[in-house]
DNA sequence: CGGAATCCTGCCTGATACTG
DNA sequence: CAGTATCAGGCAGGATTCCG
């Protein structure tokens, strides 16, 4: 398993979207430090990603909106999360020049494929608190 | 949508799994700063969580073998992670006394249910990559 | 081998002030 | 409203050393 770019070769048409995306796959290894898709992954697994990606689940919602809705990010994680999100391509940016100006965010469709796969992330946590709490009491009681 | 921990009542024979999950997911809010599901997502939107989930997919692994598949990390941040997920009854440590010692961590079964979540992270990292490149540059094309 | 303890640095956070 | 800028401080996280 290497861990390289592509080089840029003529699309094969007799490949499946799903035949190119395994190939691609088997080119890149998270466990490797200098591989994109690790620093792709440590991007992802961020505690602000996570919950922007879940707060724009429902449609676009403005700046104002998110920062109220995620409670306790600061105004410079919003942004910055916001902005490298919009970077990788997963979030849209829509400014409307009104008085005083709209900012409106919004999944594309990669980050709706994204938003999907992290729903779970939420779903898991709230569904599984009891089982993780009891854990919890159990290893503290132990000295 | 209230943020409450459940009063221990007995368990209603009548309700089953699925349902009770349900009654318990209402009670949870991972936008609320103070709620422990938020808590909890936090811990695992983590980069050292996702990754030491994803290595211990295959069975259990020995902690130098952790240290050495996981590129990058310290030994502080690889104790401390595995701790917090034992803690959470994520992961199982055994320690088999022979000279050296060997420590083995293992997957328990609610890691398990988590690590298949964390596992599409890692898939949509590596299957997506392409297209997150494609939009950086052409963010940073424009001025 | 698998840590614990220590020190130290840099980033995150928080607060405040200022713009288009 | 939706930021940018700046400065304080606290703590996450890296590097190093030592131990059963």
């Amino acid at each position: 398993m290497k861990c390289v770019t592509h080089p840029m070769e003529p699309t094969m048409p007799t490949m499946t979207a799903a035949q190119r995306r395994a190939a691609e796959k088997a080119d890149y290894d998270v466990f490797l430090a200098e591989c994109p898709s690790r620093q792709l992954l440590d991007r992802l697994s961020d505690k602000w990603v996570t919950l922007v990606m879940v707060a724009l689940e429902r449609g676009p919602r403005r700046y104002s909106q998110l920062s109220r809705t995620i409670a306790g990010v600061s105004q410079k994680m919003l942004t910055q999360t916001l902005r490298t999100l919009e970077r990788d391509g997963l979030v849209t940016r829509t400014v409307t020049a009104s008085v005083p100006v709209t900012v409106t965010y919004e999944l594309t469709d990669l980050g709706h494929s994204l938003q999907r796969v992290i729903h779970g992330l939420k779903d898991w946590a709230e569904a599984h608190m009891e089982d993780v709490l009891a854990a919890r009491s159990t290893y503290d009681r132990q000295p």
